[in-house]
DNA sequence: TGTACATACTCCTCCAAGGGGAGGGTCAAG
DNA sequence: CTTGACCCTCCCCTTGGAGGAGTATGTACA
């Protein structure tokens, strides 16, 4: 069975400008070529395709796949030593959220991000990474919690409701991130808490109607990034867990 | 007081190179231009440079921050739609650290790094059978019943179906990382098209039966370990989609 | 004033990883 | 036999500069 470039395209999710350029460096060349000229695929270069993809997902240039796939071994130390690389960037990546998140403070406040703190001359990229990390570690000891983790919160300006509402949710989070079954009792507890406490708090909601509340944020653009930006799927495990719920209670 | 490249250079850390630049595209225009044509900035300049360091740093484009540096209201919106793409960006990050560990863990266990864990992607049908058994044994144990009597296995065919349904899962994977709504047309014509394709493989799946497994894996270890295992969320995610698909089909 | 040497300029090409489109050939169905 | 979907090659464009060629200018020292 032979695939053209369209149906390895679709198969594989890359473009079919994509596979050209694979063909054209090398990367990639197809297991045959009709008399037309068309690029036929096979079964090993779609096998070859999908380790390439999962390369290119840890950012290997595409130069350095065509290595790790002629020569097999000491591949792990390329993994680890990538691993590295990562978590550094991950690392910079939320030191840079940190510091965005406080100018936007600023600016609510009516501050002006104003140059001369923000800038105070540093010199390169490195100063400015060190800079900003200080400020993080700062912010650390003074607040007493690490901002990165809870990194939705800003508990000076949350009242009690929205405290609880975070809570539940970070630990909703938590169960999807961790395994934990949507029809668990933990959760089904959680739910439970966390409705009891709305309606404490003036807040009639009942089972169906948390349930019909969830499946409504995942049509809705503001919440459902919300709930997505805090951990990917987040919403969707959301709404089973509600349904789970509401439908357990109907019994 | 005037500087010339090399010494704005030397004082911010950028190259001379990067100076010309910005100037050909009418970032950073130096504040007048010498009888010579040499370039000669000042503290405004300076000044310029190092808020466009700052945002150069957050990973906006040149032309990004041209247009923020123009226009000084509304940067917090730009601002905190920067937020929400870095936060896509740390999780993304996340995932694959995840998939790397996963990966390293498994070689040190001397596992090959195969297709079979990680693409799905089986070579022969003694692999299938292998594989199937494991599952034939788990399914017999969790449900009593037996699927490799009833099922020939053809190797060939098998690989396609598992690459079909592979492309499918990373497909929508990928949509629920980039917050693509459950029901989405993109997202109801992936799913009609996998259905499409499965019953032309001799599988009978209706819009309901899939929506029926799919609830179902939410419910049984072992897919809801794989699917999860693959992308955090993605069990309920495929629920809700397959889910909202047969609805649709419904009307 | 001559001579080094540093620094400046413009213009050109190149990098990764493809994207976009022109212009033209091929394939299968109706 | 035509239509529409698909395929090909060829060439230019993108980002954010890096590197170099060839040439002009600024400054320091003898």
């Amino acid at each position: 069975m032979l695939y053209t470039v369209k149906e390895v395209s679709s198969l594989s999710g890359v473009t079919v400008k994509t596979l050209h350029h694979y063909h054209k460096i090398g990367l990639l060349p197809p297991s045959a070529v009709s008399e037309a000229g068309y690029r036929l695929y096979g079964m090993k270069e779609l096998e070859r395709l999908q380790h390439i993809l999962f390369y290119r997902e840890l950012d290997f240039p595409l130069k350095e796949i065509a290595r790790l796939l002629k020569e097999d071994p000491e591949r792990h130390s390329i993994l680890a030593q990538q691993e590295e690389l990562l978590l550094l960037r991950k690392q910079r990546l939320e030191t840079i959220i940190q510091t965005l998140r406080q100018s936007m403070a600023s600016m609510e406040k009516g501050e002006t991000m104003n140059s001369k703190d923000m800038f105070n001359g540093f010199e390169n990229a490195q100063e400015w990474e060190e800079a900003l990390e200080e400020q993080n570690r700062h912010l650390k000891e003074a607040y007493g919690y690490d901002m990165l983790d809870s990194a939705e919160i800003d508990a000076q300006s949350m009242n009690e409701q929205a405290l609880e509402a975070a809570a539940f949710m970070n630990r909703m989070a938590e169960a999807l991130r961790t395994g934990i079954k949507h029809s668990d009792a933990e959760i089904q507890r959680l739910i439970r808490d966390h409705l009891h406490f709305m309606n404490k708090h003036g807040h009639t909601v009942t089972a169906a109607d948390f349930a019909a509340q969830t499946r409504f944020f995942l049509g809705d653009d503001f919440h459902l990034r919300m709930l997505e930006g805090q951990q990917t799927g987040l919403a969707y495990y959301l709404s089973a867990a509600a349904e789970s719920y509401a439908a357990a209670e109907h019994e």
